[in-house]
DNA sequence: AAACCGAGTTTCACTGTATGAAACTCCTTC
DNA sequence: GAAGGAGTTTCATACAGTGAAACTCGGTTT
């Protein structure tokens, strides 16, 4: 590995002080922070705003994040790819649990699937990109419905629940007490309630209020898909979705799913 | 002024290689761009990869802008401050031309004034932050409405174009011509056709293709604003609209004006 | 009004770090 | 298998980045 550049990482670091909460930070501030002598952390001030990657308000004498990060949000935002950003990680999964695994997101009463990495197994379930399913019966879809106010499901709810297979539910009742279940424990279940003889995990990513974003999942023939052996795939879901918080982050979760989601994805 | 960190200037003028056109770059695109040895840019990018302001791509090995920024732009827009990130530009201009000016976004077929300073003069225009006014007989209006399709203006006009004084427009045919003549000279002029013995010139601010953000305007007595006085006036306020472009940029104008838009903006 | 304080800014001598030429390693292509 | 091209590592050197300290400029306290 490159010996990093310190005084680039020293920078980088400052950057990184500007928070949602702490959106404006004076220099004391700033050099408390990243524990380094006002006059260099003045310097690098100085540099990243003649740069436009900070402003200072000439009243207060506080930095901010400057205008120059919108502008190359947007890039970053364009060039990301829809189909394909989150592959590494669904084939990561995949590898670690053997099995068929699909991202999707909540468009209305239905999830797509805007990812999949189908198992390298004999027996597996196959599932492609784009599909649409119904969230009512799906284990991604419950992981969205779980974590969404109890008027949105109903609303969601109120748009139809066709009958697929013997244990499709049909109760509201009885789907309800499965979603504060869900909630509670955090990952989702479907027993054959789409298709007969197909089982599926899935575990939502939510931001800081708890929203749901994307649902992880992954799915199997029944005969596999014991409830002991869902519950174990649970951790490696799990893990591969602070995985994806962590390196691209909330924010631009949002972003990527209100792109998905705006440009009537579909394959 | 302080002496700018030459490695870290380097750095960000690596950011700055990123445009619309160009989102991937390879290490020896950036290294021929900024003119640096490959040993020093490749530092460089480790240093950013690092801390997620750049990514990879596993397969063609190209740097694209990373998920860091969009986490960052959204800190930046959050904290820009609806109310006055335009003062010191409406400032300026008042200064530079001694009238009552101001700065609108369009909404539907009314300009919302975001930004207001006012004359230093005996005889000024009184004129507040969040008045909303009809977009087809005010300078600010006008100046929207001359880069819009002849659609939009159309059903904006359908909206309804109540008679406010004698050189009110009232012919859409008329409008339509004056709308033509306001695209090719870039400025839209209103004598007295909102309210009588108040003239105002505006200039607005165009994206690439043409699509207006904002509109810059100064008002006045009718008697102050005569037609060459308004023409001569022009030139102040453009390069006023070039300042806000440069420092702002686009991107984060656009992003602005609809945070302001669905902000339901009204002070 | 003098003394004090805290925040930001500038100076300057020192040294450790960023630098870039060159060498090296994989690739692909001829 | 030689040639070329892209990325990566090495290393000696110079000078760029550093940080202690001095300075400036408001505001506040004595």
């Amino acid at each position: 590995m490159t010996t990093p550049i310190r005084s680039l990482d020293r920078a980088l670091d400052i950057l990184c002080c500007f928070t949602q909460e702490e959106h404006s930070l004076s220099l004391t501030q700033i050099s408390d922070l990243v524990n380094l002598p006002k006059s260099t952390t003045y310097r690098m001030l100085s540099s990243l705003e003649g740069k436009r990657f900070l402003n200072r308000d000439n009243l207060t004498g506080k930095y901010h994040l400057g205008y120059q990060f919108i502008d190359m949000a947007n890039i970053a935002l364009q060039d990301i790819d829809i189909q394909n950003w989150a592959l590494p990680f669904l084939e990561k999964l995949s590898a670690d649990c053997g099995e068929t695994v699909d991202l999707a997101v909540l468009d209305q009463n239905q999830v797509i699937y805007i990812g999949v990495v189908e198992s390298k197994q004999r027996v597996k379930i196959a599932a492609s990109v784009g599909q649409r399913l119904p969230a009512f019966c799906t284990a991604s879809g419950k992981a969205f419905l779980a974590f969404l106010s109890d008027s949105q499901v109903t609303s969601i709810l109120n748009k139809g629940m066709p009958v697929y297979t013997p244990t499709t539910p049909r109760l509201k009742e009885k789907l309800f007490t499965d979603l504060r279940m869900t909630r509670e424990r955090g990952y989702a279940i479907s027993e054959q309630e789409y298709e007969t003889d197909i089982n599926a995990v899935a575990v939502p990513i939510l931001d800081r209020s708890m929203r749901p974003i994307l649902a992880m999942s992954a799915v199997g023939p029944a005969y596999r898909f014991s409830n002991e052996r869902m519950v174990a795939l649970v951790g490696s879901i799990r893990s591969v979705n602070e995985a994806i918080v962590n390196e691209i982050g909330i924010p631009a979760l949002k972003a990527i799913v209100s792109k998905i989601v705006n440009s009537g994805f579909s394959i």
